[in-house]
DNA sequence: GTCAAAATTTGAACCGATCCAACGAAAGTG
DNA sequence: CACTTTCGTTGGATCGGTTCAAATTTTGAC
């Protein structure tokens, strides 16, 4: 009684074949990776002894730590995995990376975990060639662990406080910003409100400059720097403007709404950190009956596709996404060590949703 | 300027930092591996040494390979890899998916190409632990790739035709369907038009039952039976009812109904066999002003969010899409041989789209 | 029939870790 | 002080392939 194939393990290997046919296995290796240089008769021999005995091909895992590249690239967030799927901003990003992915035969890999320790075993055991780090929320973290690996990564915004050294490709946030409070004093608008994505670990409500300032996530930071730099410009005593975070829901916009409104003196304008907030904004002003933009302007950040179609149009400051996702590929697969950081052109889009203040 | 990676190579091995720090390379392995059993000195000493040598961990490719597991699971369709994050359908599963693995610590790799012999290679070298299979459209050459592998995989659609020994996780589509037409038919309807899912293997228009027979996509064939067996039960003359064939996108969908709106026998009623394909008809719809459910009513399948606040509120069926995507983490994760196929329900979700027939 | 050139095949080395049986030293026991 | 445990360390075996210089067989020319 041998005990032949138990039916539970797969212990067939290129050696086994490779016996089993009577050939050396570097033999048996050249028949499946280099075909045309073994003689016909033997290669038939071999692959009629592979498939007699169930061999599924050469096993990848082998071939890897010959070949040293995985040829995939790892996709590194701090949120949970569904982000990469619900998130419209990374949605689009992730459509443009797998799209230069695939155009390169690249696989992808997505790592993360909301939990910290699991965070970083995941990515110190990922078997990817370089990460692609969303800097959304707790980036630094991100980016620390994924330099620790020692392999090429690119981080997927510009931090203008730390030009650390590390790569990094994003828009100019602050040019940005200014961009959308100029075109609403441009408007005429004089009383303003924002409401900024997540700053704090967790939670949303009013919040302050100061607190904003220690926000983990730049572009949060560097967001409000570009609204209020412009907005003092004109003058407008930005002390006074309400700054609401959110948590880039829905729940968190909706509650931020109600106690701006809430305030005696309500804002014509609103400036949103995120395409996603501005258009959960846009159904809670709809539902109470503030029309936009007759009553309420707003301007919203990334340029999203749903930001085309929503009711109305969003008005939006758009950031080539596209291109950051093709540029972070290449970034790493064709590393040379040499890139670092590269800044993108942003973009006002106006659309519907910004008009002449009502005053 | 900070002296990052040394950019070219990275021959810095854990046999490299134990010669360094004077031990074996058991040991140095058990330093991260299985610290609490190295006494702390030498622990030191060798974490000093690889600090000193820029060496940034255990490479998962060695362990890979000793291990066995890669503790990952591949997602595999034979669409674009950018599919994953635009088709809502594949987003909710890919967010449940996701969410089992997240629970599991499991990572994901998206396997894709569009180009057959590039798809074969990226299954054949995909370093996964199992596969799940997105049967959309050429799924059985995905489901032949994926079975030579001789990995654990699922197929996340069930097959009416052959019960093929594939493990399998999907809807009842005949019965499905079946929900569909008889909602209708109940509200008064007797004139019908169906929109399908893509058949053959690219471009859209007009076509007939006996082509649909021929779909590649078992879904498409077993919804056209179901939709078909019930109208045939209220008498209804299945032979004359229009079939376009649409690609699941705007403008075959649009172009579909511009042809059977041009026919002198205009439809009261519309089977599409997707929330997206019924989403993009209900834009059709009311840029040609005909109102829903005024004079046409509409029942999709799949059950997105979408469909929830879409206007109207699609009727539809929907799929248990989260539960699909437990199980099919489940199944791979858990592979015990065992697991076959599953059958989960559908349901018909009554929301504004349909109502009586105006005739 | 002989010999060099061309075509195949072989087998050892290597990729980068983990695992484990065996071993040496320190600690505990009588 | 001899004798077991316990603890920490060692080094060889292994995971499953690929690669390449050297060996062997074929083929071709004279």
């Amino acid at each position: 009684m041998a005990p032949l194939t138990s039916a539970k393990t797969r212990p067939v290997r290129l050696a086994d074949i490779a016996k089993a046919a009577g050939v050396s296995h570097g033999t048996a290796s050249n028949v499946f990776a280099r075909p045309e240089i073994v003689r016909e008769e033997v290669r038939e021999r071999v692959k009629a002894a592979a498939e007699a005995m169930g061999y599924g091909g050469p096993d990848p895992k082998g071939r890897l730590l010959r070949a040293g590249k995985v040829n995939a690239i790892g996709v590194a967030t701090a949120e949970p995995l569904s982000y990469f799927f619900d998130d419209p901003f990374a949605r689009v990003m992730m459509a443009s990376i797998s799209q230069a992915c695939d155009a390169t035969g690249a696989g992808i890999s997505l790592v993360s975990a909301v939990n910290g320790e699991q965070l970083a075993w995941n990515i110190q055991s990922a078997l990817v060639d370089g990460f692609i780090v969303f800097c959304v929320d707790g980036g630094s973290k991100l980016v620390q662990l994924a330099r620790e690996r020692k392999l090429p990564f690119v981080a997927l915004d510009l931090d203008s406080d730390d030009d650390d050294a590390v790569a990094a490709i994003g828009v100019d946030n602050i040019a940005g910003a200014g961009l959308a409070a100029r075109h609403l004093t441009e408007l005429g608008h004089r009383r303003f409100a924002v409401l900024t994505l997540p700053c704090a670990d967790a939670g949303f409500g009013p919040t302050t400059r100061e607190q904003v300032e220690k926000a983990l996530y730049s572009a949060t930071r560097d967001r409000l720097r570009g609204y209020f730099a412009e907005l003092s410009r004109f003058d407008i005593d930005v002390s006074r403007v309400p700054i609401y975070e959110t948590v880039n829901d829905e729940k968190s916009v909706w509650a931020g709404l109600d106690h701006i409104f809430a305030g005696a003196e309500t804002p014509t304008a609103i400036l949103a950190m995120s395409d996603r907030i501005a258009l959960h904004a846009l159904d809670w002003l709809r539902q109470h009956d503030i029309t936009v933009p007759g009553d309420v302007s707003i301007v919203g950040f990334d340029g999203v596709p749903e930001g085309a179609v929503s009711k109305p149009p969003l008005t939006t400051i758009v950031q080539p996404i596209a291109e950051m996702g093709r540029l972070a590929v290449k970034a790493i697969l064709e590393n040379d060590g040499s890139f670092s950081r590269q800044s993108l052109p942003i973009e006002l889009v106006i659309r519907s949703s910004s008009g002449p203040s009502p005053a």
